[in-house]
DNA sequence: GTTATATTACTGACTAGCTAGTCATAAATA
DNA sequence: TATTTATGACTAGCTAGTCAGTAATATAAC
C-alpha cells in the first residue's frame, strides 16, 4: 500500500517535470506557439506520453495557470495580514501583487493570458477542464480581497468616498496586465530615462496610492 | 496619364478593401489565428491574389496597424489644441485616447498586440517591412507628446514635481493596454456592479488625473 | 532465488488537417 | 495585341491527437 502511494508521487512528480517545462516554454511565446513536441522534447520524452498525464493541450496549460494563481492568492492572503487598516492593506496587496510578478514573473505573463488571449482557445475544451474553474474562482477571490480592503479604507476614512472599490481593483489589475505585456517601444522609453523594470514598478504602487488616498500633500 | 492615376487609385482601393476585411477579422483573433485564404475569402478573392498587394502576412499586418496608428496620432494632436495648460492639455490627451479606443476599437486593441505579442512576428520580416518603422515612429511621437504636457503642466505648478512624465504617460498608456485585453472575469466583476465599459473608462481618466494633480479634494 | 505473468510507462509511426507562399495559366481590360 | 489582374492547384511544412506495440517494472508461482 505505501507502494501505491510512492508511485503517486511519482507519478506527481513526473506530471510536475512536464509542467515546469511547458511554463518555461510558455513563459515568451503563445499558447499556438508552443508544440506538444517541443515541451515533451525538452524534459526527453515522447509527445504521446504528454497525454498520459494530461487531457490534450489546454487542459496542461490550464495546470501551470493553475499554479501559478494558487501562489498568487497565497502571497496576497499572506501578506496582507500584516497591516491593519484597510488603507494599509490595500498598500500590501499591491505590494504582494508587485512581488509576485517580480519573483515569478513567468507565472504572471502567464496567468493574464488566458483571460485576455482566450481567443485563442477552444472553449468547448477549456470549460471542460476543471483546471480552468478553480483559476476563475481564485481569481475573483483575490479580486474581492482588493475590493473589500478599498471599501474598509473607505469607511476608515483614509480612501476617498468617490472611489469606487471594484474599478479602483480591476484597474489596479488592469495596469499589472497591461505592464506585462507592455511593448518593447515603452521599455525602451523608460530606459532612455533611466528606469528600470523595478523602479517602474515601485513607481506605479505610489503613483496608484495617490489615485485614491484622501490626502495628498 | 489620368489614367494611370485611376487605376492607381482602384489598387488603393484594392488594397483598402484587404485591409478592412483583415482589420476585421483580426479585431478579436490573433495574427496566428487568421488565415490568408479567410481574409482573401471574406471579401471574395483568391488567396494569391493578397500577395499581389502585400508582400507578406506581416506586411498586410503592419499595414493595418499603421493606418490605425495614423488615425490616432491625428486625434491626439487636434484634442490638445484646445487646451492651455499643461494639466489641461494633459487631460485632452487622455480624452483622446479614450476616444480613439472607443471610436475605433479594432484597431485600438490591434494597435497593442504588435508592440505586445510581438512573438508572434517574424522579426526579419517585421523590420523589412517599412511599415513597422513608420508605426514605432509614431507611437514614440504620441508618447512624446503626453510627456511633453506633463511636464509643461509640472513647470506650471498644477501637477506634482515628483511625478515622473516618461513614467506617468507610459503608465497611462499600459492602463489602456490593461484595458483593451482585460479578460472577461474583470469584465463580469464590473458588469455585476453596473459598471459599463464607457463608465469605467471615464472613471479611469478621472483616478489618473488625482494620480497626477498637486491637490485633490 | 529464479522464472512466468500482469501491470504500468512509454513511444514511433501515423492520420487528418491546417498553414504561408509560389507559379504557370487564365481572364479581363487597355 | 499587350498589359494588368486574378487564381487554382501545388509545395513544403507544421500541428494535435491516436494507437498498436514495445520496454520496464512489479507481483505471483514455483
Amino acid at each position: 500500500m505505501a507502494l501505491t502511494k510512492w508511485k503517486e508521487r511519482e507519478r506527481q512528480q513526473r506530471q510536475n517535470d512536464i509542467i515546469d517545462a511547458a511554463r518555461k516554454l510558455l513563459a515568451d511565446r503563445d499558447f499556438d506557439q508552443v508544440s506538444m513536441d517541443e515541451i515533451a522534447g525538452q524534459i526527453g520524452l515522447g509527445k504521446s506520453t504528454l497525454y498520459l498525464y494530461f487531457k490534450n493541450k489546454e487542459s496542461l496549460y490550464f495546470a501551470i495557470v493553475l499554479r501559478g494563481i494558487r501562489i498568487w492568492a497565497e502571497m496576497v492572503k499572506k501578506e496582507v495580514k500584516k497591516g491593519n487598516t484597510g488603507l494599509e492593506k490595500f498598500k500590501l496587496y499591491g505590494k504582494a501583487n508587485r512581488d509576485f510578478s517580480n519573483k515569478y514573473p513567468d507565472y504572471f505573463r502567464l496567468l493574464y493570458s488566458p483571460t485576455s488571449i482566450r481567443k485563442q482557445f477552444d472553449m468547448d475544451k477549456m470549460s471542460s477542464s476543471e483546471e480552468f474553474q478553480e483559476v476563475r474562482e481564485l481569481f475573483k477571490e483575490i479580486m474581492s480581497i482588493g475590493i473589500d480592503f478599498i471599501q474598509k479604507g473607505i469607511e476608515e476614512g483614509e480612501i476617498r468616498p468617490d472611489v469606487d472599490p471594484t474599478e479602483a481593483t480591476i484597474l489596479l489589475s488592469v495596469i499589472y496586465n497591461g505592464k506585462v505585456n507592455m511593448g518593447d517601444w515603452a521599455k525602451e522609453l523608460l530606459e532612455n530615462r533611466g528606469i528600470d523594470d523595478e523602479k517602474f514598478s515601485k513607481d506605479i504602487g505610489d503613483l496608484f496610492i495617490h489615485m485614491i488616498v484622501k490626502d495628498t500633500d
